[in-house]
DNA sequence: CCACGGCAAGACAAAATGTCTTGAGTGCGA
DNA sequence: TCGCACTCAAGACATTTTGTCTTGCCGTGG
């Protein structure tokens, strides 16, 4: 029964959300915002990090500046919808409807959620109607 | 940067797959299934499994019985839920809003799932209403 | 040229996770 | 009753993951 790593891990999902929030951004910058009384050796855990997520595509590396500077190729979105699809795949056989289905019923969602999510299907209605022709 | 583990493994998540599909089952059972030419250490790996599951309070074990039967305590539904609010924490601060704009989004929701998804909004609504009133 | 910081590659340690070994317990049939 | 096959329980173990660190090289600015 071989064991699948996970997409991003934790430490990997921080960097990631540091350049989610500010762009293209160094190793020197991530360092000092991820570990802010850091040394040396914190710096070298950020650049592994970082070698990782380009690896797995998930960052890109610009070497014509000095120093490198680094940038997400994935976004925030996307990495939801991968993991939704992940437990999709491990708990309903790949279908993305019970989860769909689990969310609108947690009790979690407000009378704002709800209306919003109606304004969503109503584009939904739109576009539809407008590709049908 | 401290890790954590995940609720349900892939090896456990196996044996509780088993469990939602036939309710009460024995060790010799669940070995039989997952491990279908497997031998008596195979066996003792599904036991692990359990002790595990159990001190997770995932399952319970019947000790009346002449071997154990174990059962799940937790849902398929409910796992779900865990996984979405594990992905809404990491990813969305802990809304599940987005969640559900992605999924809504990714999906491609016939008319007739956007009505049924409206007649359950319907039905929250209505809920919520009573409950406030 | 030289000190300082960035870069790259690999070593490392702790933890997670799937698996296996072992010894004792339990019930059944000869 | 005894033997036997099966079950239970606890821990040891191997592998992989993952966060961290060491080290040596390189480029740049003063």
């Amino acid at each position: 029964m071989p064991r699948t790593p996970q997409d991003v891990t934790e430490a990997e999902l921080a960097v990631l959300q540091q350049m989610w929030d500010q762009g293209a951004v160094t190793v020197r910058q991530l360092t000092d915002e991820l570990y802010p009384d850091g040394g040396s050796s914190e710096y070298a855990t950020v650049q592994k990090l970082l070698e990782r997520l380009g690896r797995k595509n998930y960052i890109t590396r610009n070497r014509d500046v000095w120093p490198h500077m680094f940038e997400a190729t994935v976004g925030r979105d996307e990495l939801i919808g991968r993991r939704l699809q992940t437990t999709a795949d491990q708990l309903c056989e790949g279908s993305l409807q019970p989860l769909l289905t689990t969310l609108v019923r947690s009790e979690k969602l407000s009378a704002r959620d709800r209306r919003s999510l109606r304004g969503l299907l109503d584009e939904l209605d739109k576009e539809a109607k407008r590709s049908r022709g």
